[in-house]
DNA sequence: CAGTGGTCTAGACCACGGA
DNA sequence: CCGTGGTCTAGACCACTGT
């Protein structure tokens, strides 16, 4: 066993740790520590450390001292205040995008969107579609021009994965979700930058609106009130 | 000698090297080594390597591999993108707030723009100044009752105070800015929340135009155009 | 008062960069 | 080919937890 990958190994973990919270491998309450996930990793404890710091920034975990590391539950005030943030990101930067577009971005748009209807409602598919609206926020986002615009999406965008990852199986609602990137890349196209923030504000404030639904109707198949496990 | 401060040793790396960076002591270009911070603060190299990680995350610095920790030159662009995110930010900060501020909140306000009034134009409160705006910033953040934003703003913060750091010396400006806060004050008590979103967008415009002006007037004291040193 | 979790030290290792 | 920078290991230490 020859060492090939030289990405570092903290990065990994971190990828490690980030997609079995997201997607859910490891429930909300949960409570982990540095030694375990070393053991688990057969690594010392020092990567790990690092991953874990950068996961706590990301607010993905939360270190409680002397406790251990806690997966929080996704509360409701969470999933208002990312959105808002989001929303107010994604408008201003299709509203730039409106005047910065080229033809070859409106076809990869086109291109993502045609893709995605072919996944939508396939259960097996859900995490392609997810990474299909990634690409396709993500391309705006580049389109705006600002830097920091995508760095922000990068940093938060876990917790909408998370929260959307039990969001994506309900066929409708994913439609509709859909069907407003249509109508944005519709709007792109007219250059009508007062439509494209609209619809990408309604964009935004009907996926809130979806999470809240979920977190609220409470029991879907994940426990929503108590979930702790070890 | 006994420990008696308890906060971790990589927080306070963090904070030294953080400080040195947006105060200029270490100038842009300037290209550091965990092993030379290591020795400075006469500690082991991981604690430093935790926060330089950190002041990575921030965009503080950037790890150039095999080479070294550079601070990087301050670009227009960064100028550009990091106003235009906290803009949009605060604005829609302000404009919530309008709805949630409290009396004491206005009253603690107005007492941190009447201490300012006091300091602006010294030159050797110019710390204390940029001090005042930030807790006005970050009050009003805390009003809009969205804890990302006060996040977000935390993080990309140390950039701000880097960039106005050889801006504050300049009295009129200075003024100006204290003019809008004070603008922004009155139409929180007026409950405009319109007017509260055109004064703080105005702002943050206003800033990113001094800052420019000054970025591009070249040689002021600090060498805008080659600045080495080791 | 043992156990566990968090922090830091010392040092090994490897890859690359620059005489 | 040596120096240097980045990464990881092993392990010591100390504070707090929970019996």
């Amino acid at each position: 066993m020859y060492r090939v990958d030289h990405t570092p190994l903290r990065y990994r973990i971190h990828q490690k740790i980030r997609d079995k919270i997201i997607y859910k491998v490891w429930k909300s309450g949960t409570i982990l520590s540095e030694g375990e996930l070393a053991k688990s990793f057969n690594t010392s404890r020092t990567p790990v450390r690092e991953a874990i710091r950068q996961l706590e920034t990301e607010g993905l975990i939360r270190v409680i001292p002397k406790k251990g590391i806690l997966i929080p539950e996704i509360e409701d005030k969470e999933i208002e205040d990312i959105s808002e943030l989001l929303e107010i990101i994604h408008c201003r930067a299709v509203e730039k995008a409106v005047e910065k577009v080229s033809p070859k971005d409106i076809e990869r748009l086109e291109k993502i969107i045609a893709e995605a209807d072919n996944y939508i409602g396939k259960k097996t598919k859900i995490n392609k579609v997810i990474a299909l609206g990634i690409q396709f926020s993500e391309l705006i986002l580049k389109c705006s021009g600002n830097k920091r615009f995508l760095e922000i999406d990068k940093q938060i965008r876990g917790h909408m994965i998370r929260f959307t990852s039990e969001l994506c199986d309900d066929e409708d609602r994913s439609k509709i979700g859909w069907n407003t990137r249509k109508e944005i890349v519709a709007a792109l196209k007219k250059k009508d930058k007062r439509l494209a923030g609209l619809k990408m504000r309604k964009h935004y404030q009907k996926g809130k609106k979806f999470l809240l639904e979920i977190s609220n109707s409470g029991s879907k198949r994940s426990a929503k009130k108590r979930g702790r496990s070890k």
